[in-house]
DNA sequence: ATAAACTTGACTAATCCAGTCAGGATTACT
DNA sequence: AGTAATCCTGACTGGATTAGTCAAGTTTAT
């Protein structure tokens, strides 16, 4: 079981700029932070700029983060580090978060004896995701992951 | 996120076993268990057979199946199916279970800005592990994968 | 003996990952 | 207007991994 850099990068560099979310607004709290740009959390977190930038596109067209562009451009969180979830960053940068394989209608009869285990994989998914999606980038950056800010560390999953 | 088809197939055909394992010894309980050939297994939960035999050699290193060889010969499960976890077997057939790759020493220096997800990734491992090392063989071919025999689905892991 | 079954190890086609490269579009600043 | 900074897009690639196959054994029940 792993989970691909991919993913790994892409909260890292959302944790990035969760905390220049805070750092820029200090004085106006109203006003939208200034953009950061891809080379400085390229730099700041080891990362490749140019596999950055690939992942960024996701990012943005899942609605995570607004992109400026041109000189002084960057890019900036769209909306409050406690409303994104790392679920929400990593399901939009990855391709399938697929852990049973047998939702598709290839002969998996549920209860059948071929598959006993589903419900064991569907019980799984709905854990990771359950754990995902109760963790915001505010925890991250706070160091709250094992007490997530909703309290509760169930939530239900969206997998087949 | 993905598991691979090589845990998969390998808690597939422990379950398989597990079935048999009562199933063979419902007068004597006392008594060993038939082996089950691996054609059978194979037969029933659809995979390709020498790729099983691959897995099982993996199993029997880890000292979760018996083998019996020659004629008539097979594998069977070296303990009780309440004895065996789902993370027993997953962690006998696949390599690393690494989730966070920081564990190694190559700059992640905890605490410091470039890993602050480094807990998140910990805890996210540690949750996976807990869930998986509180689902025994016996929980699936009973469909207690949801509320786990031992009650209490938080086990502490022993990932870094 | 012989056939059934396990055992081992080398090999392979396909897929995926992580990353590079080249070029283009947009904008701030001078 | 020009230029530098930055985002944007798509094609390409080397290496690793997966999911097997194939061939040649060894062991044991009958």
């Amino acid at each position: 079981m792993k989970l691909s850099t991919r993913g790994r990068y892409a909260v890292m560099a959302m944790t990035d700029l969760a905390q220049h979310y805070y750092a820029d607004k200090s004085c106006d709290t109203s006003a939208l932070s200034k953009p950061v740009a891809l080379t400085m959390v390229a730099e700041r977190q080891q990362i490749s700029l140019t596999y950055l930038e690939q992942i960024f596109q996701d990012l943005r067209k899942f609605g995570l983060v607004e992109s400026v562009r041109g000189a002084h451009g960057g890019f900036r969180l769209s909306r409050s580090p406690q409303e994104i979830w790392i679920g929400d960053i990593i399901s939009s940068v990855e391709e399938v978060v697929d852990i049973t394989r047998c939702q598709t209608s290839n002969g998996c009869l549920k209860g059948h004896a071929r598959c006993l285990t589903h419900d064991l994989w569907a019980d799984l998914s709905s854990q990771i995701d359950g754990f995902l999606n109760s963790v915001s980038l505010n925890d991250v950056i706070s160091g709250n992951t094992g007490n997530p800010s909703n309290g509760s560390a169930q939530v239900s999953a969206h997998l087949s």
